[in-house]
DNA sequence: GTGGTCTAGACCACT
DNA sequence: GTGGTCTAGACCACC
């Protein structure tokens, strides 16, 4: 899963987005060393600074606790990584609801197409 | 609804999307006269140039008709408007799914979310 | 009032003290518009970026108010810059009094210096 | 108590002010033979030269003795100890009240502070 | 003109 | 090696 660096959104938010989806996922474990900011950065193809930036935004929420000269570390708080989910989750959904809503789609017409694509899965 | 043209994208097509939009909104009534490409370019705060492109562009797809003295008119085919329709549907469909699988959110769970909408509204 | 930027904290953060200090004297009055990051960096003798971080971190506090292209405003809520006022007296107070406490310096002893410090003013 | 070199001041001067400190505060007891040059040097985490500097720049103020060959001594003339705890007592006082003059605190309020705070420790 | 974002590259303190 | 700070200078969107 590459950086995807195309938005309009600053590319800092971007990467704080991309970290978190790494976090809710579960690619980035509860309590273990993140990456340094300059391996992020070049693995993102952004400059350092960028990257310290949208880490230390991230540090706000709680999610990430830095140690000065160790690093940074993930919290194992799973409820706060449980939190952010049920967040993203909610911020996507209303977002895409009210989008449909914007285009005429109804909740029947969503549901249908959702379960045309459970019976492709099966 | 304003136009916030900043995204990576060339304009041109961005507008496309922003008329697209209106069209099956029903903001633009399908026969009728659409603004003319100055007004729509002030509108848009863009050269007449970027939106004269715009619109010969998506006089390709047969949604808009030129009459040479009489300006462009949005077709009165319905069924031209329902596939554009149904084409955005799809597409907004597929990377909202996408996405909600990328954080790990499976179908079954959007449909309660769905679920719980359909009840708010009630 | 000049900068006086040679401690060991950040600069941004001494830039910050600075412009509370300021809030508080009410050199910045409520309400009114801060002078821009340019103008402050020049003032300062620092670069605008450095201005910029310790503006956009003091937002936060809820002290200031930026409107994206007018510029920054100073809150007109006098309970907060009371409270401003309040927080650095007390942690200045505190840092004054532990360190008068490690020199082995007592209360009474601090008292009978202010006591003289009043009749050299009177 | 780390040592914590990293303010704009000469670090000679800085180790000049410790080592001041803990002779006001009684670390260092009148009389008693100070730690040797490279001792300190590694405590403080200097190079050995410029603790020799601090502490020759300290001998000038007669609060430390050489004797070539046994080390360095502290002072046993408690007046001395005594005058350099009131300068520095007068320094930081004079700081004290200087800084809480700029953020608008008047003699008064310093003393309720104080005040309070007396009651708060019996 | 305003605030904001980004890069490139430097330096610092701490371990 | 780590995070953090700072500068210089560029570009962007908005009004």
């Amino acid at each position: 899963m590459p950086w995807d660096l195309c938005a309009d959104r600053p590319i800092y938010v971007q990467i704080m987005e991309e970290i978190e989806r790494r976090i809710i996922t579960g690619i980035y474990v509860p309590g273990s060393k993140l990456p340094s900011v300059r391996e992020l950065a070049v693995e993102a193809g952004v400059n350092p600074n960028t990257m310290q930036k949208a880490l230390a935004e991230m540090e706000q929420g709680g999610l990430i606790r830095t140690e000065r000269t160790a690093g940074r570390f993930l919290t194992e708080e799973q409820h706060r990584i449980e939190a952010l989910r049920k967040e993203l989750l909610q911020k996507r959904m209303r977002a895409f609801l009210t989008e449909m809503q914007s285009i005429g789609v109804g909740v029947k017409e969503i549901e249908a197409w959702i379960q045309r694509t459970k019976e492709d899965q099966t």
